[in-house]
DNA sequence: ACTTTACTTTAATTTTTTCCAAACTAAGGT
DNA sequence: ACCTTAGTTTGGAAAAAATTAAAGTAAAGT
């Protein structure tokens, strides 16, 4: 039991993921099937952890299981070591001249279904090219997005950006045209279109989009008063749907209830704002060939 | 056999060490006592290591030892990925609230000597404040220094620097002043303070500081012409000494041979370089504690 | 031709690791 | 009091890994 405690230098990867299994499935219990182990197995291979480490990674038995700060913080670290495995073995592949490995991929959470944008269509292509190849596709926040490209910890980023970080490059994509809309029992729903004018827009109410704990800050086009705040494209289309409030949305997404008669837009040609969406990749990605295949690949599919 | 081709994700970092220590040793036999492992044992390990990646990563045998360029690159990649494990138990040191694991610091070489510059002091105090700590030294020119911060690869840096790298944080540690110096042989040295000027100096032969390929551009008061390089401070005292040219030194530096009368300083007043010595971190250290630690604690011992 | 050097291969042994079953523990619910 | 749930402890069996000695190989030097 004495040669258990060792150097930190041997930390075996097995036991960190069946640590980071059991954080992910929320129990020891849980995690039997997915590790396919037996109940002493794991208590076994945690304790062993937990002892080299020297520390309490979470608390568990019949009153619930939870983690310790300390194992939040290992958890961390955890998902930061298993990257820089994951890059190891794409470098391995760049020594073979093969792309291979995990390809990580963000995305702000509104612009997947644009079909200007055939993101999966892309994605596809280039995996065709190159077979040994494991696509993760991330949603954030586009500052999320930003840091962690920037921390290597994605590989191309595809969003809309109202600034330019140094050390990433940007490549635009296409235009996302967003417009105002109300829902059937708004106010504004029966106005005909030359009696509206942006001051009855201004006094309706509005829904903010927000990012995390940012709202985002997009160019609008007049001074809206936010009542409302959502944080994805379904909550807003939800909230404008209630008829108390109005908000932007891409033209492609609220056609289908447009079709419906329940949406309508408002002042589409004079009120909008125009999206410029961007793939972004850090300008020394740790895999060239993996990172810039891929946005050539996009640029290619969608220009 | 057959078992062994597998998955990627299964590396064993042993046997990435074991090839690591090879590559350093320049050899099987030179690694053998590094390792405390026979020959068979090295020669089994290597082949399995080769086999999993499937790639030779380099020659040996009677007619020398020799890298594959693949090999090159896996090692480098091999030392990405042992960084990213001494990253790790420094987060899990973090957890602890201790601080441990590599302390990471680069110089420009230089530096090193300069008494107003206790680095070792000060590394010395923090690592008695610090139990745990391992403090590997690096030599590096200033551009270098700077890549290394931004990817994470050094904690701390010390050195001079002529701009501001954004993400990075620098910190005035204490000035250097640099005077020309001539030696014994030169036809200056016996010149008269009197009636030596500046466009004397600039007739010499002058020495450039070069770091890996590029030239310093450090804020030269006078127009000298570089008919001479040298890529360290020694080399360039030796050259100095030759007779033939004239160049840039530290005083303090200097200081030695000018007492024994083989050095001479040239307008000293009129013609000199004032550089600031600076410690520089991440903004976002990947390790808050010992980062932030180590740089108050070299700012306390200078200051 | 012989020796040395620098590995490789093989076969056998030791060590370590992995895993589970079974018995055990103890909180929480009934 | 009894059962269930969720995990722990222990002992032993089986598998995998590590290591070496000994024999083999072939280029390079003498």
């Amino acid at each position: 039991m004495d040669a258990m405690i060792g150097n930190l230098r041997e930390i075996d990867i097995k036991r960190l993921r069946i640590f980071m299994t059991i954080v992910e499935c929320g129990g020891f219990v849980q995690a039997q099937n997915e590790l396919n182990l037996s109940a002493s197995t794991i208590s076994v291979r945690m304790s062993e952890l937990e002892e080299k480490l020297a520390l309490r990674l979470c608390h568990r038995g019949r009153s619930g299981f939870s983690m310790t700060p300390e194992g939040n913080e290992v958890y961390q670290a955890c998902q930061t070591l298993l990257l820089a495995h994951e890059n190891f073995i794409s470098s391995v592949g760049a020594a073979k001249g093969i792309i291979s490995g995990e390809l990580r991929v963000g995305i702000i959470d509104n612009i997947i279904f644009d079909p200007n944008l055939p993101i999966s269509k892309a994605l596809s292509n280039f995996c065709e090219q190159t077979a040994a190849l494991e696509i993760s596709l991330y949603t954030m926040a586009p500052t999320e997005l930003e840091r962690a490209l920037l921390e290597q910890k994605l590989h191309l980023a595809i969003g809309v950006f109202y600034h330019r970080a140094p050390g990433l490059s940007y490549h635009s994509l296409c235009h996302e045209k967003l417009v105002l809309y109300c829902g059937k029992e708004h106010p504004l729903f029966g106005v005909s279109k030359n009696s509206l004018n942006t001051d009855k827009l201004v006094e309706a109410g509005y829904i903010e989009r927000t990012y995390g704990k940012t709202i985002s800050r997009l160019n609008q086009p007049l001074h809206l008063q936010s009542t409302a705040w959502s944080s994805s494209l379904e909550a807003t289309a939800i909230l404008i749907q209630t008829g108390r409030y109005i908000g932007f949305l891409p033209q492609y997404y609220a056609q289908q209830w447009c079709d419906q008669g329940m949406l309508k837009s408002l002042l589409e040609d004079e009120v909008f704002i125009d999206s410029e969406v961007s793939a972004v990749i850090h300008k020394n990605p740790q895999n060239q060939a993996m990172t810039h295949g891929l946005l050539a690949s996009l640029l290619e599919t969608i220009g």
